[in-house]
Order: C-alpha cells, then structure tokens, then sequence
RNA sequence: GGGCGGGUAGCUCAGCCGGGAGAGCGCCACGCUUACACCGUGGAUGUCACAGGUUCGAUCCCUGUCCCGCCUACCA
C-alpha cells in the first residue's frame, strides 16, 4: 500500500472545491428522517433573502458546522437545517428601487404585479449567500433548504396566525405605534434605533383662558402643539393645585384645552407643567386613555402635516417645526430656547426618523406567551448559553409589552383576514373564504397588511420540519438540539421562537441556546460601510483558504467575547494549516511502507507512549471544549498538541527510528504510533479545519475509507494513558531544554557538538536518563553524554540545574567563561528571589498553623529546592571565580 | 435612569473551586541541521486599573472609585 505524495504547499481553492463537491455526491451532509441513531439537530439562523455574506454570518456559521461535524462524527443523525428569510422591508425595498430606474413605483404596476417581480427578482438574485455558505464549508442538508414565503412556511404562517385569534391571542385596533414615514409602515418596538441627538428644548407659554395668567411647557417637538389636547401637572404640584381642571388658549390653533392632573408628570423638570399630544407621543397616548382625551393625528403617513394642523397643512414635518417656532416666536409665546440632548428613534432599516402614530394595526397578547417562555428557561428546559444571557432575557420577558404584527407592506405574508362587503363579517381562515358564511356574499376584501417578517421566522424551528402536517421529520427533531445566534436578535428572534414554539408545539424549539459576541475589527470597532473598516469574508478566504479563517474565528470565540479580527491573525493560522502540511509529508514519507492490515504489536518506545497519552489530553480537552461551546479552548487544545507536542518533539524524536539503526520491528511499531496519532489528530482537527484534513486523510488511507467527516470522532482511550511515560519524557524534555538554553545563551554555534556530563540524584532518574540518551544526544546536538549518580561538578564547566539533576557542559574551547558567569548571576538572582519568599512564608507561624498541610509540605519541597539549586549555581559559580583568576 | 460585561506582557486575550502570573502574535539573539524560513532553537517583558476590607495568604472573594464597551428605558 502507497500513500500519496504530497505537493509542496497545500492549495485550498483547489482542494475545497473537490472536497465539497466530494461530500455533496455523497450525500453525507443529508440527514435521515428514520435513524437508529439519536438526532441532533440544528436550524440555521435564515439570512435575509437579499443578504451578502458579512463577517457576523461567518462567524455563526462557521460555529454551527463545528458543532455539526462534530456531533455528525459523533454518531448522531445529524440534521443542519438550512434556509432564508423573506425580509419584507429589505427586499420590498430593493426591488422597489430597481423600479425606480424604470421610473415606476410599485403603485404603477399594482400588488399582484409587484410581488410577481418579487419573486422574479429572488430567483435571479436572491440567494447568493447560500452559494457563500458552502464556500464556508457548511454542512447543512441542502436538500431541506427553506424559504419563509414557500408553500410549506407559508401554510405554517396562517395556521399560526387563525389559531391565536380564535383564541383570542390576537387583536386589532387603534393604538400608537412606531410609524416609518419613509418605509410607509407600522414597525414593532424593536425595530426603533434609538439615537442621541443634539437639539433643543423649547419653553412655550400657554394662556389661560380665563385671562389669568399662563402656563409653560416645554417640548423637544414643538410641531407636535398643533394636535395638543391637554396641559398634565402632578396632582401633588401645589404650584398648579388651582390651576387642574381650568382651561388654556393652544396658540397658534386658538383652541381651548383642559388642564389635567396626572402622575406621570416629573414636578422637578422644567416648569412641571406638559403640554399632552395624544396623536404624537406613546406616552400621551396612554394618558389620554386614562383621561378620555381627544386624539388627533395632525400628520399623514408620509409626515406631512394634515387637515388638523391648521395653516401647516401640507408642510413636511420638518418645515412646519421651523414655522410653528417662527410663529410662536411672534405671537410672543416662545418663552426660550436651551440645548439638549435627548434620543430619537430611527427606523433600523432606513434610519429616518420614526413617527409615532395612531393607526389601526394588528397586535399580538403577548404577556401568556412570555410567561410560559420564561418558565420554559427557569425550569432549564431550554438553557441559554453563557448564561449571564439569562437575565437580559428575563429582563425583557418581564416587560414585555403586545407585538405589533402587521405592516404595510406588500412582501410578505398577507393578513389571512377577510371583510364582507355587505355584512361587514370578519372571516378569519386559512384557506381563502369563497363567501361569507352569514350572508353568502362573494364579494369578500383581503386585509391589505402583512405580518411582521419574524413572525415567520419565529416559527422556523418547526415550520421548517414540515409543520402543520405531522412529519416524520418533526417526529425526529423537534425540539431541535442546539441554536447557535447572535446576541442581538435574542429578542428578535430566540424570544419569539421560544414563545411560539411553546405555543405551537407545547415544548420548546431548542435546548442549548448559544449566544455568540460580534465580529469587530482589530481596534474593537464595530465594522460599518461607513467606517471602512469591512473584512469581507469570501477574500479572506480566497486569500488564505477557509480553513485558516475558519480556525481564527473559532480560536478567537470566547464566551462574552467580542471578536476582533484583522488579516494579520488569519494569516498566522494559514501558517498553521501550512504546519500541518509540512509534517504530513514527513509524516507519509514515514509511512510510505506501513502496512496497516499486517500484525504490529503496539510500540514500547518512551516517545511513543509519551505522545499517545498527551493525545488522549487533547481528544479530552477538544471534545470537552466543543460540548461546552468553548470553541477558543478546543482550538488551543489542538493546536498546542499538533504545534508543540507531535511537531516540536514527537515528530524529531522518532527521526531516528526512520533514518538510523532501528530495527525492522520498532520501525514498524512506530509506524503503527505514528499512523494512530496522526489519523486522530486530523479527526480531532476535521471539525474546525474541513478541507484540508480531507484531502490528508484521502492521502493517507486506503480508499475504501470514503470520507474523514464520517469517520468516528475520537474517544479517550484508557489503554494510552501513561502517567509514568509522561514524567519519564518531562525528565528528558527539560534536560533537552536545560542545554539548549545553555547552548543558546553562550552562543555555541550549532557546527559545535558538547560533550555534556549528567550527575542524576538517585539510581532511578539515572535510568531513565541513561535510556533516553540517544534522545538527547540528537536533540541536543550532543557528541556523547555520559550519567552518573552523584557525580562531583568538574571544574570549567557551564552548570543546569532542575531539581536533583545536575547538568555539566565541559566549556574548555568552547567559549569563554564570562558569559557563563553572568549566565548563573542571572539564575543564581532569580534563586534567591524565590528562596526569599518561601522562606518568610515557612517562618510566618499564622501560616504554618492555619494553611492545608499539602500547601504547607508543598512550600517545604520547594524551599528545598531552592536551597539546593541555589547552593549549587553559587558553587558552580565560585570554582568558575577560582580558574578565571 | 436601570442592567450586564470588561480593565492581566507592546498587541489580542486565557487564567474553573483563593496557595509560586500564562498562551498566541510581536520583539531580541543565533541558525537555510535531509517536513516546514509560512521554519527551528534560545531569550526578554507584568504595582494583574485604583483605594480599602476579609484571610496565614487575594489577579481571583467583598465594598467603594475611575475608565472602556454593550444592552435597556416614556422624563416632556
């Protein structure tokens, strides 16, 4: 049997290309409805149809394929469930804006029309990301994927909706809500950005009508006074005691309107005295319904003022700020104007200012949903990861208040509501009504809204798997195992799937929840067009393969962590990869003659037992790392293991067997070794690293091993721990270690071969360190070592010390002994520094008394230590004194 | 206003249950030794933000302060 020969550097584009069509003909990313094996289960968070691949999708799904390789290579019937968004406003955007070039608006064409150009457009264009995906080496069962506004999801969506408003879950009405006057449509409380803005706060008098005096208010939107309908004073106010229930002069509008008491006014800020626009404000809003005051909207959906605004009619509302000010100003009721400071929401999509406004909209009863979601979370049946993440949800959970659902919008799914002509019956349904069931009549109108696009996605995680029919699928994996998301749409998205899962499915829609952090740029920047500062994901992997980048974002994924990313820390793991590569080589060079299938006993080499057990660390702390989402920790475990342990020593300590004098046996036992350790290296790797440990494994194994990601991920194997190998090889490595740092820093060069002498503390370490001697005569670049027990320190020698062990290197014609004295003043202070501290511990009788023994022998051994290696360095140092003179 | 997270080597960060401060990158020195210069070997580097407290002992626990992020909120 032959292994292939390697090229000489590892070629990604090529290599992903292969291997990921290699696994798409397989089929192993597809998952089986019907498995004797447990499931596991993952849906993908959908990306916006119209969506590009940006650094925040990298991240996500690059820690969903770990977790999915991982599980898949575990044994489980792995599903990973793919799909898009519809994302209303985003898409009915772009498609709008293509119009325009045409120089038409959707009004011109008409709904049916505009959402067939819809659909035009999204199968043209939209998708692109999922092309993205599998660039990324994603996983995900292809043959599932799903899209919000299909036949399937669709159905899901009416199911949803008629079930909660025949029980009464759901609600119309005419409530204030967020009002995008660019975007033409109600948005949910989430969708405000709320941004700080430098303004000014304006004191307006009020007269009373009665002719007594006046009252001044103040108003960040002076605008808004057109639809005034009250002045609020705190009833405990005793400044305005007499004044509630007396009536003021709106100016401008010449209009009477009540004073009132109520206590959601501040006494202590301004004049303790607002002005009250029902129209215009939430909070006004709910004052007038305590109140029974008037509501009047003084602006149209576009934010222009209305019939109601008197003589602004018709000015944007912008313009009639500045008119209502100049007015004011004249008619000598602008008492002042100061700076502030104070937040105005933003659409998040389109980042204008948001309108509050009256509308008739659709709204969910939230609070019996939120309660069950969070019972759901305390009860552990869902578990949020890191878990300080809990309370954030809780918080929110807590005060909640009712979803707007429906949007004036044509994209998306349309309000299965129904009105008759004649009766004005409301049919709620989910298949078209044909007439109306009280009085027959055909002519029946379609509610214009559609629902909030996470209205969809909150039913994802069952929607997906085939519901409302009963699917084997569903059967199978709900509730599905894991979610894996951002942060930022805990609420968005993990709040509400979590509410209609349990509403829907009477259990929970996942039971890990992990939240990971932002991606950012090196200097903790969020990255932003504006900035400049995007890294786009698909050139860092045309620069430096996916692997690489894939590896640094798991290496860089600590919990609570944001990750900061540059080019820079990419490329240092395409260095890696390129590590990797280099010693596959030598490793299949090694093993060009290895035949797997003959009979080998296992090897009884140090090295060998050595590097097994450290592997069987590893398999423990990736496997550990990856099963409690520390992707940071599982990538160092590896990385450590394949750099430092099989590179740095294991790889160079078994040279000898392939290029000396070993026997035909040995060779062959370490082989076998070698052949072990590296096959689960590359299984351990696999999840973080696809591509390149496929196309290693293909070069290494027979081909009837069809692929690495359905190989069985490594397990511990209790046969390969060896504490005693571990201890015995330490001893040699710090030897080794010891005389290259004595090599080092007396600048011998490496044509210089020492003759080094070794005095053991006792008969055992002398045996492990006479049997280890070829080890170090090769890695230290040694001409002979000899060891003895107890051997007295000759003169002329450059000394190590490490604990009882002494180490000699003989410098005459070597070098000079200068540097070696100032060599161990350098030790000998460091020494005595410790020496020091533990002993003033030791002679604290509070800490002799109080501390756990083991602490106390601990300090004991150590002082010993030191004394010993102190006593030694000195001496060393003084016969160099004596021969210098 | 409320809440959360963070301030540890030049940089980015790890340090679980208190008991001698770590990694990666960068830096310095030497080296093209037959896998790898995308490398090897060796080396240097810290008032663990500050001030108190608890303790025999604090980077770790408690209190306060100062910075830096983020989330959340109806003070006009």
């Amino acid at each position: 049997m032959s292994k292939k020969e390697l090229s000489k550097a590892f070629e990604p584009a090529h290599a992903e290309e292969r291997w990921y069509d290699y696994w798409l003909e397989n089929k192993y990313f597809h998952a089986k409805d019907n498995s004797d094996s447990p499931a596991f289960s993952i849906v993908i968070p959908p990306p916006n149809v119209t969506g590009m691949l940006h650094m925040g999708h990298a991240l996500n799904n690059t820690l969903q394929d770990i977790i999915i390789r991982f599980k898949r290579m575990q044994g489980y019937n792995t599903l990973w469930m793919p799909g898009m968004d519809h994302a209303g406003i985003a898409t009915q955007n772009v498609v709008e804006q293509e119009l325009m070039k045409e120089g038409l608006s959707r009004h011109d064409l008409g709904r049916a029309k505009f959402i067939a150009r819809v659909w035009e457009w999204k199968e043209k264009y939209g998708g692109v990301i999922i092309n993205q995906l599998k660039r990324l080496g994603c996983s995900c069962d292809w043959e599932r994927e799903r899209f919000t506004m299909d036949e399937g999801l669709s159905k899901a969506v009416r199911e949803v909706f008629v079930r909660l408003y025949n029980e009464g879950m759901i609600y119309q009405g005419d409530y204030i809500v967020n009002w995008c006057p660019r975007c033409h449509t109600a948005i949910s409380d989430l969708e405000v950005e709320f941004k700080q803005d430098a303004s000014f706060l304006w004191n307006i008098r009020y007269p009373f009508a009665d002719g007594s005096g006046d009252i001044v208010v103040a108003t960040t939107r002076p605008e808004t006074m057109l639809g005034d309908t009250a002045v609020a004073v705190n009833p405990l106010d005793f400044r305005y005691r007499d004044q509630v229930g007396k009536f003021v002069i709106l100016p401008l509008m010449n209009k009477k309107i009540p004073v009132i008491a109520d206590d959601y006014v501040t006494m202590d800020f301004g004049s303790g005295a607002v002005k009250i626009t029902p129209g215009s404000d939430p909070n006004d809003f709910a004052m007038a319904q305590r109140h029974q005051l008037e509501i009047i909207s003084i602006m149209d959906g576009h934010g222009i003022i209305n019939e109601y605004g008197g003589k602004y009619k018709g000015q944007d509302r912008y313009e009639a700020r500045k008119n209502v000010l100049a007015d004011l100003e004249k008619g000598g009721y602008l008492v002042s104007t100061e700076h502030y400071a104070h937040n105005v929401g933003q659409c998040y999509r389109c980042k204008t200012d948001i309108e509050p406004m009256v509308s008739k909209q659709w709204f969910i009863k939230i609070k019996p949903l939120a309660k069950q979601a969070i019972a759901a979370v305390v009860k552990d049946k869902t578990k949020i990861i890191p878990k300080t993440w809990e309370a954030t949800y809780f918080d929110w959970m807590n005060n909640i208040r009712d979803w707007c659902i429906s949007r004036q919008l044509w994209w998306g799914h349309r309000i299965p509501v129904w009105y008759c002509d004649d009766c004005d019956k409301v049919i709620v349904a989910i298949e078209d009504p044909k007439e109306c069931p009280d009085c027959g009549n055909t002519s029946l109108m379609q509610d214009e809204d559609v629902l909030d696009t996470w209205f969809s996605s909150a039913l994802w995680p069952f929607s997906t798997l085939g519901w409302p029919d009963k699917t084997e699928s569903l059967k199978t994996f709900y509730p599905t195992s894991l979610l894996i998301t951002g942060f930022d749409i805990l609420f968005f998205w993990v709040a509400r799937m979590m509410m209609m899962g349990l509403y829907v499915m009477k259990d929970v829609p996942f039971r890990h929840v992990y939240l990971h952090a932002l991606v950012r740029d090196e200097k903790g920047e969020k990255m932003s067009k504006s900035k400049g500062n995007i890294i786009d994901p698909l050139s860092m992997i045309d620069q430096y393969g996916t692997d690489a980048f894939r590896f640094t974002l798991a290496a860089y994924t600590a919990q609570g962590r944001d990750v900061r990313l540059s080019p820079e820390r990419i490329e240092g793991y395409k260095f890696f990869v390129n590590k990797i590569w280099n010693a596959s080589k030598l490793t299949l060079t090694n093993l060009a003659d290895f035949d797997e299938s003959a009979p080998v006993n296992d090897s009884d080499s140090l090295p060998d037992k050595w590097i097994k057990a450290k592997l069987n660390e590893t398999i423990a702390e990736v496997t550990r790392g990856l099963e409690e989402y520390h992707f940071n920790d599982a990538s160092a475990a590896i990385y450590h293991f394949i750099w430092h342990e099989f590179c740095d020593w294991y790889l160079e300590l078994s040279k000898p067997v392939f290029y000396g004098k070993a026997s035909q046996e040995q060779r062959q036992a370490t082989q076998k070794t070698l052949h072990e350790v590296f096959t689960v290296m590359l299984q351990l790797l696999h999840p973080f690293m696809p591509f390149v440990t496929e196309e290693l494994w293909q070069s290494l194994n027979d081909s009837d091993e069809r692929s690495i990601m359905v190989s069985k991920f490594p397990v511990v194997n209790p046969a390969w721990e060896d504490k005693v190998a571990e201890k015995k090889m330490e001893m040699l490595m710090t030897i080794i270690t010891s005389i290259r740092n004595i090599r080092g820093e007396m600048r011998v060069p490496p044509s210089i071969k020492l003759k080094v002498m070794v005095s053991a503390g006792d008969d055992e370490s002398g045996k492990i360190i006479d049997d280890g001697k070829d080890y170090i005569l090769n890695l230290a670049n040694l001409e002979s070592l000899t060891v003895e027990v107890g051997l007295v320190e000759p003169k002329g020698v450059a000394t190590g010390v490490i604990g009882a062990t002494r180490i000699f290197v003989p410098l005459a014609g070597v070098v000079d002994i200068t540097g070696e004295k100032a060599r161990l003043e350098k030790e000998l202070a460091k020494v005595s520094k410790d020496l020091e501290q533990s002993s003033k511990k030791l002679a604290n009788r509070d800490f002799c008394a109080k501390a756990a023994p083991e602490i106390i022998q601990k300090e004991e051994d150590k002082l010993k230590e030191c004394q010993e290696k102190f006593n030694t360095l000195e001496n060393a140092l003084k016969k160099l004194k004596e021969i210098s003179r």
